[in-house]
DNA sequence: GAGTGGTCTAGACCACAAT
DNA sequence: TTGTGGTCTAGACCACTCC
């Protein structure tokens, strides 16, 4: 082991091409939080001697995990690590009603229900873990200018996240959180129009009557599975918007 | 002007980087239809020659265009036009009443309306376009196995696809038409639940009180328009998957 | 064996940022 | 002025495909 330099002999034993092991070691040292948001990260020319290659192979590592929206890069500046994409995937909610107003959104949330459970047959299959693995569970709504735009129901998996039903959610969303404790995410998503059932009906404050937008979003950050979300709008207020 | 090697002066005129020129050549034989899918396009040392510049900066363009799906490679064989990615965006639409069910998906497709029209003011604003370009304008209902899934009402420059009204929809869908002749979408899209009118609501065999999931996509291809769609799903029967 | 793409080197010149 | 990333060169060796 070294001090200022890292070890990297655990990236260069593989067969892979060298670009490909930096690009890994890269990943890594994001992923297990030595290098967060916004951090100066090592000049080509020293991850040149670090690797004992040249530097059009560490240039193409760094080109090709900029192109992949992790890092940002500035001539004459540096490599730093970008913030990370907004919301997973499309997601940005927008408030139909007030889409022509300015900002000054108020953002706020009440906790309805915060508990654990061990995960069924069925949930273990679907998230792919051992059954009876303790989940944590928790049901937010939340409000922008005190209109509830969104419920949002989740689970957690305790391994990953122990101390997730400890957090102050008026400082932080769930989301937020998770992107720190579980950075990189993958995993698949549904929308579909649904009606909500009397209890989330009364929390977003409509009839029962009107079809909601719910998304369904299963995540895993390196292949191990994180989190479950099952979130309700109400539909003839908000859309979802992104961008392609 | 050559016969076998094409005349390229006009990409290496401008004060672009070699990779990006040879990128823009790539493109532009694709979008015009010179090399088709699946085509076998100049080795890395047929273009070296005809850019007069080293295999690494040749290379760099086609890797680039590799990642972007656009071309496919093979050691020891040659690069290829690849084939269209699917839907561009979030897009594949499920049947939930036959999500369990196998493939065997029979595809058909019926027009219901086309023409042509003028941009109107509010139109041009939207599409970043002169008010009065001429848009073709084209209503389809798409089936899987007999039942209604999806009407696109879409709008399509016809500076960018002068002939687009003249194609055989029943071969080819206007999302795989427009792929081939602007390749490299870009573009927004909102996702909201809406009550059809009469017209939509018979078309896709529902009554008009059935929630519709509806998807608005505007697309450019290098930042020019390229056209607009209004997708109508029944929301009792679809919804939407995608991957993060 | 000839031709293809996949990778890599050890230099180089440039534009730009921080100082 | 020094250091950074952006680009480019003119070679090289390799694995693979096709003949």
């Amino acid at each position: 082991m070294q001090k200022k330099t890292s070890d990297v002999s655990q990236y260069t034993r593989d067969a892979l091409p060298a670009y490909q092991q930096i690009k890994n070691y890269v990943l890594d040292q994001i992923q297990h939080g030595v290098w967060r948001e916004g951090d100066l990260i090592p000049t080509e020319l020293s991850l040149c001697e670090t690797f004992r290659v040249s530097r059009m192979t560490v240039n193409r590592a760094l080109r090709e995990l900029t192109a992949d929206q992790l890092l940002v890069r500035y001539k004459g500046s540096g490599t730093y690590v970008a913030q990370p994409k907004f919301q997973s995937t499309l997601i940005e909610i927008r408030n139909i009603a007030q889409d022509v107003r300015d900002r000054g959104h108020r953002h706020t949330s009440k906790v309805l229900h915060t508990g654990s459970l061990t995960a069924s047959k069925a949930q273990a299959q679907r998230f792919r873990i051992r059954c009876g693995t303790i989940l944590l569970h928790s049901i937010i709504v939340h409000h922008e200018n005190d209109i509830p735009i969104q419920i949002e129901d989740r689970l957690v998996d305790s391994t990953v996240a122990p101390d997730y039903l400890e957090q102050d959610w008026s400082t932080m969303t769930p989301n937020q959180y998770l992107m720190r404790v579980a950075p990189l995410p993958t995993g698949q998503y549904t929308i579909e129009v649904r009606l909500p059932d009397k209890k989330i009906a009364d929390s977003l404050d409509i009839p029962t009557s009107q079809p909601c937008l719910v998304m369904d979003r299963i995540t895993f950050s390196n292949n191990v599975f994180t989190s479950q979300a099952t979130m309700w709008h109400p539909g003839n207020r908000y859309k979802f918007t992104g961008n392609i």
